[in-house]
DNA sequence: CTAGTCCGTGTGCAT
DNA sequence: CACGGACTAG
């Protein structure tokens, strides 16, 4: 039991052992916040409050989940098991799966992901025959999200003339009708989306004071992390929960706030000590992270902002090296040259791939970075754009397993009555929602009882389909109860035709997509496994679909993923830190990026991005940018960032690419120097570089699940036997223990060194020989 | 009803 | 460029 007052400095010391009343935590960059939460939380724990008392707050399960490692290593396991943490979204889903019935929703309700979301909204948009080049669906559902975040419900919006106005104003005087329509659909369907997670639980807290009563009791101490991200919807439920005890504790920090654009309300932490008078503040000013070069290069931005709270980040770090500036020809020069950057420092210091970030304004870059690295075989990791879960066939086998659990998922019905073809098209599909808003029920309401439908009008042949499709949907059901979710789940793959249609697929794309639903399976195995292990553990579908929706790229962090160079956006690695990062496309219009150069609120949200972006550094970072891109397939000038000027020049070092060698290409009129670049010229360090050519790469088209490395998955293609040594690509190196079964069902037991024990079927486990 | 093809439109960050 | 939606031929 480490004695963990002691390694605490003055501050954060304050802030672990003052456990009583309101406190607000003003934490800078890299000033050891996670481990004041941690500690207080194993304080109050000591002090003898019971874990289940207290509930805390995170950015990420991820981070929720190793705060409990690092709690239960203070107080013990046993202890830590009962506290509940994770994001605002996670932890109320499962208190609305609890209490979700005093609002009419079923306890299986399903989470509709943003595109079902949208998907609902274009059906409604059609169905009222608006223009859908007024009604942008994007658009709509903006709109829908920032009201449920202020918590405006539909009737609600109907007594606000100023929001009427702004939408007439927009020449969506329908909007109102629209957003009414929406939720009946929501609720008809049994469905939330992301915002109803917060809206339904203020709904229920402030309607059912017996509800209310509940969680207030329970949660004696509350603590909450990123508190510059939070938003009016979730501002109120802390507000509610903790005003019983009044013992909560905010940290965050306002020069990070980046989530403006989703309905985060910096004056949530800049109100904090009006909401509570007698709430007391403490400031985590000193660094940890990073060497004194960057963090003064940081303040020396965040000085540009008006609308902060003062604080004065230092350091007793070594000064460091200074940052680099990097010119690039083009975006794929700019890939290579941190490929190679990356390639020199890996060579010379044997350092780890992981030590390595390239952080960037929007998804869309990643391509330059992904080619680069490939070609010099640098294993690496991608995290966010299309996310595992969102893809194409994950979501069509999901819905099946979607409607099995909740057969009213209209946008699950929709996407599977069809698919794999079973005749049951558009036509069939229209007379269905038609009968379904005529009768005032959902599309499963009258499928599961087309008899007695006849003004549907649905011929004959077409009956005994869809009577089909429904006894197959409820053969899932009653599955559910007394199997294990990876029993049912391999059981709706195959007899639903999906696997099999898409194993018929032979490009490689297909057999990619064949692949990722393999890996679903995989991940439902584990699942089932880890549960089964659990003395409390639900092995059930419903309990692995509960939370998927909810699942982040962040969350899936397999141990074979450990030594790859981290790809991701600026806002991913909020809350992250490392060595080397790169932050990359330092251009005007890209960074800060077009949309947001309009207001001068917009523009300080994108400056303290890249704060955040240069404080993930722990001692060197590098910022790049490219004079010319390739942006919706075209070549685009580009001009260096504002923000570069605005790093106080000392600490900076600035290098330029060599392009005698470069020629441009044919279509390129723009040969001219366009050295817009006003800094006094410093002589590169830089050994030479060798003569680029412009390499307009031929693109690879195979983007993989969230990860690519250069050894692609290998089938099994060896005969295993019983002491071999495996490796296996989430659970790492192992010992095959034993061998069972035949075939298609042969299974192996393997011991693993870091993930203990595990039954796999070889079908599926991509094991190589070790 | 299906499947294949073309066109046009958008790409900002994300629970 | 890349995806989804619309259109069209069987």
């Amino acid at each position: 039991m480490e004695d963990y007052l002691k390694v605490l400095n003055e501050p954060q010391r304050a802030a672990v052992v003052n456990t009583e009343g309101p406190m607000m935590v003003i934490a800078g960059a890299g000033s050891g916040k996670t481990r004041v939460l941690t500690y207080r939380i194993a304080h109050l724990m000591k002090k003898g409050v019971d874990a289940f008392s207290i509930l805390s707050l995170t950015f990420t399960n991820k981070a929720a989940a190793e705060m409990k490692e690092r709690i239960s290593k203070v107080v013990g396991d046993s202890e830590s098991k009962n506290l509940w943490s994770g994001t605002f979204h996670s932890v109320f889903a499962k208190i609305l799966r609890i209490e979700g019935h005093f609002l009419g929703y079923p306890a299986n309700f399903t989470i509709y992901d943003a595109e079902d979301a949208r998907k609902v909204i274009s059906t409604l948009i059609k169905e009222k025959h608006l223009d859908k080049e007024i009604y942008k669906p994007k658009s709509v559902a903006n709109r829908i999200s920032s009201y449920k975040n202020n918590l405006i419900t539909p009737k609600g919006y109907l007594k606000r003339a100023d929001l009427q106005e702004l939408d007439a104003s927009a020449k969506m005087p329908e909007m109102g009708a629209l957003y009414a329509d929406y939720c009946d659909r929501c609720f008809r369907a049994g469905a939330m989306d992301f915002d109803d997670l917060l809206l339904k639980t203020n709904e229920v807290l402030y309607r059912f004071p017996e509800v209310l009563a509940k969680y207030q009791g329970r949660f004696k101490y509350i603590m909450v992390d990123e508190y510059q991200d939070t938003n009016h919807s979730q501002y109120l439920i802390v507000k509610a929960l903790a005003s019983k005890f009044e013992n909560v504790c905010v940290v965050g920090d306002d020069a990070q706030s980046i989530y403006a654009f989703r309905g985060a309300n910096i004056r949530n932490i800049l109100n904090f000590q009006k909401d509570y008078p007698q709430a007391k503040t403490f400031k985590l000013e000193q660094n940890y992270r990073s060497t004194n070069n960057i963090v003064q290069a940081a303040n020396s931005i965040i000085k540009h902002n008006q609308d902060q709270i003062e604080k004065d980040v230092w350091t007793q770090n070594d000064g460091g090296e200074k940052i680099t500036v990097h010119k690039a020809i083009s975006d794929s020069d700019e890939g290579n040259y941190v490929a190679q950057r990356i390639f020199e420092a890996q060579a010379q210091n044997n350092s780890p791939y992981s030590d390595f970030a390239i952080l960037y304004r929007t998804n869309a870059q990643s391509r330059s970075f992904e080619d680069a690295l490939r070609k010099k075989n640098i294993p690496y990791r991608i995290y966010g754009g299309l996310s595992f879960y969102q893809r194409k066939e994950i979501k069509d086998l999901l819905a099946y397993v979607r409607l099995a659990i909740n057969p009213q998922d209209e946008e699950a019905f929709k996407r599977v009555i069809n698919y794999p073809a079973r005749g049951i098209g558009a036509t069939t599909m229209d007379k269905l929602a038609i009968a379904a808003n005529n009768a005032n029920t959902n599309i499963w309401g009258i499928a599961s009882n087309i008899d007695l439908y006849p003004q549907a009008k649905i011929n004959n042949p077409t009956i005994v389909k869809i009577r089909d499709f429904v006894t197959m949907i409820q053969g899932y059901q009653a599955m559910l109860e007394n199997h294990s979710a990876f029993d049912v789940a391999t059981h709706i793959a195959k007899t639903s035709k999906l696997v099999v249609s898409l194993g018929e697929d032979k490009t490689p794309e297909g057999i990619n997509r064949y692949e990722n639903v393999q890996e679903l399976l995989n991940a439902i195995q584990d699942f089932t496994e880890q549960q089964q292990q659990l003395e409390d553990g639900d092995f059930g579908l419903p309990a692995f679909l509960a939370d998927v929706a909810l699942l982040t790229d962040a969350d899936r962090d397999d141990p074979n993923d450990m030594n790859k160079v981290n790809l991701m956006t600026i806002h991913l690695a909020k809350g992250l830190e490392f060595p080397t990062v790169f932050v990359v496309g330092m251009e005007e219009s890209l960074f800060p990026n077009l949309m947001s150069m309009g207001s001068r609120a917009d523009l300080e949200e994108e400056r303290r991005l890249f704060y955040v972006a240069l404080t993930r550094a722990e001692t060197n970072a590098y910022l790049t940018y490219a004079h010319v891109r390739y942006r919706w397939g075209k070549l685009v000038d580009c001009e260096p960032s504002r923000f570069i000027e605005e790093v106080d020049d000392k600490y900076l070092d600035h290098k330029l690419s060599e392009i005698s060698s470069f020629s441009f290409p044919d279509d390129m009129s723009t040969s001219k120097p366009r050295t817009s670049w006003r800094k006094p010229e410093k002589k590169s360090t830089m050994p030479p570089k060798k003569p680029l050519t412009p390499s307009i790469t031929p693109k690879g088209n195979f983007k993989k699940a969230s990860e690519t490395t250069s050894s692609g998955g290998t089938r099994i293609d060896f005969t295993l036997e019983e002491g071999m040594r495996v490796v296996h690509d989430r659970f790492g190196m192992g010992t095959v223990v034993a061998l069972t079964g035949a075939a298609s069902d042969r299974k192996a037991t393997i011991s693993f060194d870091n993930a203990g024990e595990k039954k796999l079927l070889l079908k599926f486990a991509k094991l190589q020989r070790a």
